[in-house]
DNA sequence: TTTTTATATAACTATATACTCATGTAATAT
DNA sequence: ATATTACATGAGTATATAGTTATATAAAAA
């Protein structure tokens, strides 16, 4: 079996925790088909702007998303489509474990299932 | 743009979640060539057994992982391999951003580059 | 039967973090 | 020049959770 150091360990887990917060999930996901400066962000997410505000900057400064300021607005945008990927998966695994739980809350399965394309 | 539900996200994000342990990563590795006891587990990871228990208890619950009461021990086994997918995309993303960061580390960026397969 | 081994779990503590509120800063508009 | 808009961030609070310690339970060994 494959040794990972733990630092390794820890550095992986950060990467997950970014992706464990609904806010954030939401955000990225908004930032799926292209940049928005962070008002739309706000709007979109139904958010407080100081709390989107933050969020951008940890993805950020984990270089999920890229910070672009022009003028009077920052513009963000996905560094790392692979992160879809991963969501995708996920999605694909819950909607699994829902069906095969209960054949019930159909909108919810077929909901993520899109989402995971 | 798709949208998903408020619930939807918290899902997702719980899932994200039981991957951001450092801890929990580590005894999922474990498990990576099959089966093995609590007290492996605890051996393998340097936890205590108290906490590697509860973690193997949350990972069961989320359906991740199997449990196995066999006598007086109980063996735990991968139900979803695709969690290795996940660890390989993050391990990936990982060793690249290192990489492109400074080319330095490098038996970090080996390790968990083989980690990724 | 008593002891030991293997595991789970409750109670507690410490820490991390999501969120809010208030404020700072810089660019734009008036 | 002043006001407004867009964004970032510090301070403070509340909550979640990882870890420890102690204990309960059940199977195996003595």
């Amino acid at each position: 079996m494959m040794q990972l150091d733990d630092q390794a360990y820890a550095r992986i887990a950060k990467y997950f925790q970014l992706l464990a917060e609904p806010m954030r999930l939401k955000i990225l996901n908004g930032l799926r088909d292209g940049e928005k400066n962070v008002s739309e962000l706000v709007a979109l997410s139904g958010g407080t702007q100081a709390n989107v505000s933050k969020h951008l900057t940890m993805l950020s400064a984990a270089n999920l998303i890229q910070r672009d300021a022009r003028g009077n607005k920052a513009y963000y945008s996905i560094l790392d489509p692979q992160i879809f990927d991963l969501c995708g998966l996920v999605c694909g695994q819950l909607a699994m474990q829902m069906s095969t739980a209960a054949a019930a809350n159909e909108t919810f399965i077929s909901a993520i299932q899109s989402q995971a394309n």
